[in-house]
DNA sequence: GATGAATGAGCGTTCATTCAT
DNA sequence: AATGAATGAACGCTCATTCAT
């Protein structure tokens, strides 16, 4: 199942396709250029290429998107990793466990949406291309949604005098969050080497543990 | 100071200019390679265009760069920021102010190299073709250096009393400097919106504010 | 009448179409390639552009067609203007007229066919074409095969006294059709300007005066 | 000389030609283009073949012209046949020929540049694409214009009693070009068949008879 | 009778590069 | 030291056409 190959045969027929014999075909090419943006970059990628991936000519590409721009804003629109929010939409069972236990657990899901083969192409991509292409899909602003979700919670720990209060809680999430973007950034993007990939996780038990020494208030 | 033109402009005379104005194109190209690779990225970069930026034909270009690429190694090569290295070369200085007033002096230090319209480029060229393209110009051993240089440091003052001790060396240095990372990349590179990069200051010292906070041991 | 949906426009419901609107998608097809042949050109013209101007999709035309160029090989040869002969069945009415009444009567019924919207755009199609295409579409052959049919009322007409018998019939049937052919071709044709194809009575009527002037004997 | 074939060898050297195989390569594209666009029409016409047949890879045209349409612009403007008002510059001395002669020597070398291979491809081409692509291109101005410019010689002739004054000079003019440019149109146009071609002089001379026999006034 | 999903050829254009000048 | 005039490869995209549905 995994690690299937993409493309088998020729060139197919060439009319439309049997029905036994029909694929999602758009979102092969949206897996297809997500893979190619994120290890050449969007204007080094080219539609043929893209079509070969998905198994299909270049102009097949063009009966489901308008164009490549269009290829790219779907991607980001479609295939961005799960926010905060899907990957964790109940904050008052998060509240409950506490910060060492709840804060944990989150960012091992997060890391593990950002582990994923997708995951690390979409950091890969976005990273390239900056929020120059359009706009919304811009890093900044994903990342702040995120921190913005998490305050209210650290900030009910900070009141139950779990967390250190000298400190504002967006300030907290923040010192918790940027370092994990680091991570994300240089060692799980798809074109990192192996070995910094490798040692992602051990980095980010590293500073869980620092946060946590810094900020958690034993009783 | 009569009559001498320093910088006319405008398309230059055929043929071979004169010796003032000589020897510069060179580094100008580079600039404009620069200045367009971190806009549009590389390959959306054309030759035509650095050309035209250093008031040359891309023809010209030949002369002085055997192709596209070459110019982007020499980029990497001669255009980077300055290493910590040169930036604060006499640690025993940086010792001796001890960990609050020698570390905010560096990291200013950092920040003003990172803000110049080179340093944002540089960030923003970089972040683009990741280690992609050439290999020693990635991200990521930049940045170890920098940190091995700053263990050693980090360590006498642990060793005096000053620092807390029960995270190691490397660890503190990481968790200064990583989050100062995410600023590099996401609110100073070159193409980040203007809001972002006027926020980079106050997100610099509330870290280190933080970081003391955590690390500094008072006596 | 309550309810019977006559023609609602819009894309069309999937599957085989109601009996009542079914047969006039051949029609709306050649009249549509007709209206963009004129205005395009031949090869200009997509057949997406027809099939969507006609309210279909273009892979419907190849049920109608064999391919595009069947199309304009059946408008050339369904779509063309009357010729003199449906135009003025009855010759001998024609000559009972004498020259001037049943010659101006003729030319005015020419023109009319002329003028509609059809004839206007068949000029342009096959002025832009030339005899290229096909053959038998040209206009020289058209042309000539109306003097072939006239020349006889004209002889009967010189033989009567009526008209000037220094040329030959043919040829004063030339200098009749020759000019209005201009007319037709500049004034006329589909593509022509508002203001050039607004000129064209006047031009009509002025040549027939000076026609009859140079031709006519008067008694 | 005459049929010099215009390309004789393989491709050519990468770089920039040597002196001594300097072609005036702008010229032979335009005359190229000219031989297509009248054969084909313009969209029928691909680049590739404009720079085959003049010798050089379609990349090259690019760097004469900005593009395809400029092309066509181009050919417009500086390849349309002689105005009359180059083609018999001395309006005096037309006059003083008298209407017979004078209008027979004009029209003779009308005719003359009407014939050649560029005169009859421009008529194609211009027949072809109508107005519609650039507007002054049109035809009728240009037809409109020669005939502005004979209409004082006639009116002096009529003046003189050498010519029917019961017609206006415009009239005469009108009556005397337009089936000259049926001929134009009909059968000296590059693509019309050899036989409409050679037809052409007797049709010419034809109407000549006719056109005097009609407004000449002996004496 | 018409559509949806594809093909394969080829289009106009741009690209990095070459090399005589 | 730089330009002008070219190359050849490839690019994004459109075209007429196919054929199972």
């Amino acid at each position: 199942m995994a690690g299937s190959p993409t493309s088998t045969e020729g060139p197919r027929r060439r009319g439309r396709p049997r029905k036994d014999e029909a694929r999602d075909t758009r979102q092969q090419l949206l897996e297809a250029a997500l893979e190619l943006f994120a290890r050449k970059g969007f204007s080094a990628t080219t539609v043929r290429e893209i079509g070969a991936r998905a198994g299909v000519r270049d102009s097949a590409i063009y009966f489901h998107f308008p164009g490549k721009d269009a290829m790219y804003d779907a991607l980001l629109a479609e295939m961005g990793p799960p926010s905060l929010e899907t990957l964790w939409p109940d904050l008052d069972e998060l509240v409950a466990m506490g910060p060492r236990a709840g804060l944990s657990a989150l960012v091992s899901r997060l890391l593990d949406a950002w582990s994923t083969p997708r995951g690390r192409r979409f950091a890969a991509v976005v990273l390239r291309e900056g929020a120059g292409r359009t706009g919304p899909g811009g890093l900044i602003s994903l990342i702040e949604a995120g921190k913005r979700r998490l305050a209210g919670s650290v900030r009910q720990w900070q009141d139950a005098g779990l967390l250190r209060a000298d400190q504002s809680a967006e300030q907290l999430v923040w010192e918790l969050m940027a370092p994990l973007d680091v991570i994300w950034f240089l060692h799980l993007r798809a074109d990192a080497p192996d070995d910094a990939f490798a040692a992602a996780p051990g980095l980010v038990d590293a500073h869980l543990e620092f946060f946590f020494a810094c900020t958690e208030i034993e009783r």
